[in-house]
DNA sequence: AGAGCCCTCTCGACAT
């Protein structure tokens, strides 16, 4: 008897006919991509292979290059291979595939149905997002859907049901989308709980991740793909060369780039110009104001139909985005002014050109808002930059030479998130309950969770059946409960409910929504900047002129208005902090540009700094500009000299560093150095902040010989100086009404009684406040103070910071006037109180300066006149 | 006093 015949029948069956069928699907595959045209780059064929190889892994290439296809190929072939495509339709899902967006869900839909249909047509394919259709809902409820289109959030929910458990329990394959979108987040963390589930249900499942470049693919990876060997799992990279080019706008000859600003609409006219020589156009700015206000100071001046100019940012409403969104694919429209909604997302195929105002602030973000524009295969990605101010230049050149290098950021995934994990809990309660170790032994699997001890599982477990010791009397807080055989599972049906409604990670600030009169919503601005509105009063919103009515509730009704306004809307948001790598650069071309010499202008090859040699040869002149060894420290403002500085005590200096660490670093670093400053002696300071450097200004005069500089930038005490620095308590209550919120000790929304955004506000503050008083070691406290310390404070970039700068020869100036450098920074104290050539003037001024390009702009001095000085 | 600055503050899902 051959070994052969001992074996079962149905292994003996399967082993040949899989071996058989796996040559017969790949070449089906093959031939289906030659009917469509297709040829494999070798990136692909690489994924393919590894997939049949049963390997788990990330995929890295940049946009267009077929991303998709690769993922796609491996689980058709492997699923054609196993007969699937004859199957009767069995109950489950065999696949899926998650995506961050939305909008990246139906787009994958309309890509994958066709191959999907053409070659497994027992298939189905459901779409399981938040405004999927009914039918769709259906469809991923009963698992009568062979691939499944989800969200990490939807994901989420279907898991939180008890037949998750056979709907889940046949999948063979899981593509992650846009992977390192969601890395660094708490969504990250999230999907990263179910993907532990999804493991459980299905051990034999291979996960695949699709990515942008990022500098930490390996531990992507690793976060990922979890308990396999390394033979098991694999990066795949396009290497095809992919050429990046990013172009400067250089002002011209006569005109001089501002020193300080960022809105940078001095460049209008060249914009301009440059958007109509081409089809269609994004602009990408960095903030939603200066979105509104590009799109307003362009439509002053378009010279086409009002309709083929648009703007789009989060805060306008869902159908006017997808408006706009329309009339970039169709074409329609010559201009879009955007912030980062249009970084990611679906592709338009309609737009040729990128255009950035001010730097992006990190090479990864101006590769990808490049890689929009429309790209053939092999094509240089294209991007142009139009830079604000002086630093914006150096910025740009910086950042292309990283980018061209390949040097990307990295994205650091989170870990410990006890908020997240107290959700994923509650969800695996109602999906049928859990026992605490098997849950515990699962969540551990995760790389969030990995150094997780037995005492945080168990104080997690405790706050979800017994709220904490200062709630053990509040019975909505006990939502977990122990049954008889060690399963722990939902309290009651009320916790079932609004556990569903409240999935999810992110949390939204409340706003007031504007609407037209007759019931059309626009999107949502802050209270405070309606506040400021009188009725009649008109302002510039979602690409209108609107003219406020009044506010009632929540709702700020407006109607159009012809005229232009004067006010556009500002949002409270989070600043992008600049890469370090960027700043480090930037100092080190500045550096080059000094060193090159006299003849510097000969050798200079970098447009940019060739544009800012004058300005880097004054720095040098008037002060230094530091090499990469050095920290500049310069004292700006203290009279003649330094000893003259000293004896006069009218004129107190500032200080000015220039640590080229971003301004969210800067701020933490200025803080710092005041806090630990202001122990010497009684003082108060101002202080300001940018990309390059901070501005501290004492009101008394600093006794130099007081103190050392190495001390004063001494990692050492800086989590207590920084504590102390600021309301700490503050910090910790914000981060804690995030973390109430995933936890689920406060509920967002309650079915029917719409509960105001306020209120809940109010409630995880005294939430916040009992917890504080009675129960300080509450695990969800321990977490917001430390979310305040990474990352309302930067604790760990400032350490790393620190640690550099301590390193540097530090360079000391007694510059007697403002420098290039420092005169930004100085500059920026007075924002808001000084006003100067009007909005119309300088849109007239454009307008003028592209109907007749030859005229010189007109050179007037700005009047400036200063209204206080503090 | 200085003085070549308009306005800083992304994005993302789900639920009713």
């Amino acid at each position: 008897m051959s070994p052969r015949q001992a074996m079962p029948a149905s292994i003996q069956r399967a082993v040949p006919r899989r071996r058989q069928d796996m040559v017969a699907a790949r070449r089906a595959w093959r031939t289906w991509l030659s009917t469509q045209g297709i040829s494999a780059a070798r990136f692909q064929q690489q994924a393919w292979d590894a997939h049949a190889r049963g390997q788990s892994g990330l995929i890295s290439a940049p946009t267009g290059s077929g991303k998709t296809l690769a993922a796609l190929g491996g689980p058709i072939i492997a699923a054609m291979a196993s007969g699937a495509q004859e199957e009767k339709k069995e109950p489950g899902f065999r696949m899926l595939w998650i995506t961050p967006l939305r909008a990246l869900a139906s787009d994958t839909r309309e890509r994958i149905t066709k191959p999907v249909q053409d070659l497994l047509p027992a298939w189905r394919v459901a779409l399981r997002t938040g405004d999927a259709s009914a039918k769709d809902k259906r469809l991923s409820q009963t698992g009568g859907a062979q691939l499944l289109i989800t969200t990490p959030e939807s994901l989420a929910i279907l898991l939180s049901h008890e037949r998750s458990v056979e709907q889940f329990s046949g999948v063979q394959s899981v593509v992650v989308d846009e992977w390192h979108e969601l890395l660094p987040s708490k969504r990250g963390v999230l999907l990263q709980l179910n993907l532990a589930r999804l493991r459980v249900l299905a051990p034999e499942m291979q996960i695949w991740g699709l990515s942008a470049t990022i500098g930490n693919l390996d531990q992507a990876l690793q976060v990922l793909v979890r308990e396999r060997s390394e033979a098991q799992m694999v990066i795949i990279e396009d290497t095809r060369p992919k050429p990046f080019h990013l172009h400067s706008i250089l002002p011209a000859a006569n005109m001089r780039l501002p020193w300080a600003g960022h809105l940078g609409l001095a460049n209008l006219g060249e914009v301009a110009k440059l958007v109509l020589s081409t089809s269609t156009s994004i602009i990408f700015t960095n903030t939603r104001s200066q979105a509104e206000l590009w799109f307003t100071a362009l439509s002053s001046i378009w010279p086409e139909h009002a309709d083929t100019l648009a703007v789009h940012h989060s805060s306008l409403d869902h159908h006017v985005r997808q408006g706009v969104e329309d009339g970039l694919r169709s074409g329609q429209l010559r201009c879009v002014v955007a912030t980062s909604s249009l970084d990611l997302g679906v592709d338009f195929p309609a737009v040729d050109r990128v255009i950035q105002i001010g730097g992006a602030r990190s090479v990864a973000r101006t590769v990808q808002r490049a890689g929009r524009a429309k790209h053939r295969p092999g094509a240089a990605i294209h991007i142009d930059g139009v830079a604000t101010q002086a630093m914006d230049l150096c910025e740009f050149a910086a950042t292309r030479e990283l980018a061209q290098q390949r040097v990307y950021e990295s994205r650091t995934p989170l870990t410990l998130c006890f908020d997240v994990l107290s959700q994923h809990v509650m969800s695996m309660a109602l999906s049928g309950g859990f026992e605490a170790e098997a849950l515990m032994e699962e969540v551990k699997s995760s790389a969030a969770f990995e150094a997780m001890t037995m005492e945080q599982w168990n104080a997690v477990i405790d706050f979800l059946t017994r709220g904490s010791n200062s709630l053990v009397a509040y019975p909505q807080y006990e939502r977990l409960k122990l049954g008889t055989e060690g399963r722990y599972a939902a309290a009651n049906q009320v916790v079932t409910r609004r556990h569903r409604m409240g999935i999810g990670t992110i949390v939204t600030q409340s706003a007031i929504s504007v609407r037209y009169l007759r019931g059309t919503r626009l999107g949502s601005i802050e209270e405070n900047f309606i506040a400021r509105l009188q009725p009649g009063d008109v302002f510039n919103f979602a690409g209108r002129s609107l003219q406020f009515v009044r506010v009632e509730g929540t709702t700020a009704w407006v109607r159009r208005s012809a005229s232009i306004g004067t006010h556009t809307p500002a949002w409270a948001g989070s600043l992008m902090a600049m890469s370090l790598r960027v700043g480090e650069r930037m100092q080190g071309l500045m550096a080059q540009t000094v060193r090159d010499g006299d003849d510097a202008n000969h050798r200079i090859q970098t447009p940019e700094l060739r544009h800012l040699l004058p300005l880097i040869q004054l720095q040098q002149q008037r002060s230094r500009v530091p090499q990469e060894t050095q920290l500049l420290i310069e004292h700006v403002g203290g009279g003649q000299s330094k000893a003259s500085a000293r004896r006069s005590a009218a004129k107190v200096p500032g200080l000015f560093v220039y640590p080229f660490a971003g301004r969210v670093v800067h701020e933490g670093l200025a803080l710092l150095l005041a806090t630990r400053l202001a122990t010497l002696g009684s003082n108060t300071f101002f202080w300001t902040c940018n990309e390059i450097g901070f501005m501290l200004q004492p009101q008394l005069p600093i006794d130099e010989s007081s103190f050392n500089w190495t001390e004063l930038l001494s990692p050492q005490g800086l989590q207590t100086d920084l504590q102390e620095a600021v309301n700490f308590s503050e910090l910790a209550r914000k981060r804690f009404k995030e973390i109430a919120q995933i936890a689920g000790l406060v509920t967002a929304r309650i079915p029917g009684s719409r509960v105001p955004n306020r209120q809940l506000q109010v409630s995880a503050g005294l939430l916040f406040d009992v917890l504080s008083k009675y129960d300080p070691d509450h695990i969800l406290l321990l977490e917001a103070r430390q979310e305040a310390l990474n990352q309302e404070l930067h604790l760990p970039t400032l350490r790393e910071i620190l640690g550099r700068i301590t390193q540097l020869e530090r360079v000391q100036t007694w510059p007697q006037k403002h420098t290039p450098f420092s005169f930004g920074l100085w500059a920026e104290s007075f924002r808001g109180q000084i006003s100067n050539e009007t909005w119309t003037e300088k849109v007239k001024r454009a307008a003028a300066q592209m109907e007749d390009d030859a005229a010189p702009a007109s050179q007037g001095k700005n009047m400036i006149s200063r209204r206080k000085a503090a």
